[in-house]
DNA sequence: GCGGTCAAGACGAACG
DNA sequence: CGTTCGTCTTGACCGC
């Protein structure tokens, strides 16, 4: 196996989860640092076409040797006489990524359904997870940002649902309110009269429009008993003239 | 600790 | 069937 193969087979494997990766990125090159157990690795290029191609072939190799411990062994002693490498300029120049296993996963979902914030556990738990520290915390934080993204995001549709409603309820108030007037008035300016000029008797039912100005002071009169009912208010004048 | 962002890797659809 | 491309997920980092 050639040198490049063999980084990416072992970059590869170590991100699925058997050990850890931490990244220094740099301007020039990319150093990967084995956690577990300490070795400072620099892994090539991987941008190339020729590279994309082997990649494919090594991941599907190592996945179906995902569990062979001595496959990994064998990487690790490969990569760590091959590939604890000069100092060129081809280092990996993109960071590599670890991903947590399905249990690794599991547990801190669990953890995190039980307290969306770990402080007192966060070492603990790192270590039952053999992840450092740092991992754990950013894996918290990131749990409560996507979280509150998700239920924003629930809030937001049920407000745009609530807001739907209320405009069809609204379009629907509209077109009654121009019925009754056609109904009651169909010749008369309260056609165009706003909402609020306008009452119902309460005895009849019907429509009317109250005068701009009024010789009463309004203190007998009913209030509105609530919010899309100004059509319903009670005008003594405008009734008396209507019925 | 949070919000914003980057980027690796997974995954599915489309294509030759 | 393998490759490419677009999209999504998620680990990590940065600035506040």
């Amino acid at each position: 196996m050639e040198q490049e193969e063999v980084g990416l087979a072992l970059g590869l494997s170590l991100g699925s989860g058997h050990h850890q990766l931490k990244e220094q990125p740099s301007p020039s090159s990319h150093s990967c640092t084995l956690l577990e157990p300490s070795l400072s690795l620099r892994l090539p290029a991987k941008d190339s076409p020729a590279a994309r191609v082997r990649i494919a072939a090594v991941k599907r190799e190592l996945r179906m040797e995902e569990d062979d411990e001595a496959t990994d062994r064998a990487l690790y002693s490969v990569a760590s006489s091959a590939l604890v490498a000069p100092d060129d300029d081809e280092g990996c120049n993109s960071r590599k990524k670890l991903r947590l296993t399905k249990e690794q996963s599991a547990l801190l979902e669990d953890r995190f359904k039980e307290h969306s914030t770990l402080n007192p556990q966060k070492a603990a738990l790192a270590k039952q997870l053999n992840l450092r520290p740092r991992q754990v915390e950013v894996w918290f934080q990131n749990r409560r940002a996507r979280t509150k993204l998700k239920q924003t995001e629930v809030d937001c549709e049920l407000l745009k649902r609530c807001c739907e409603t209320l405009t069809e309820e609204n379009r629907r108030l509209h077109r009654e309110l121009q019925q009754l007037r056609t109904l009651n008035h169909p010749h008369t300016a309260a056609f165009f009269m706003p909402a609020a000029t306008l009452s119902i008797c309460p005895s009849c039912e019907r429509l009317t429009g109250a005068p701009a100005t009024t010789t009463t002071n309004g203190a007998d009169r009913p209030k509105a008993s609530g919010p899309g009912r100004a059509t319903h208010l009670f005008n003594p004048f405008a009734n008396s003239a209507a019925c």
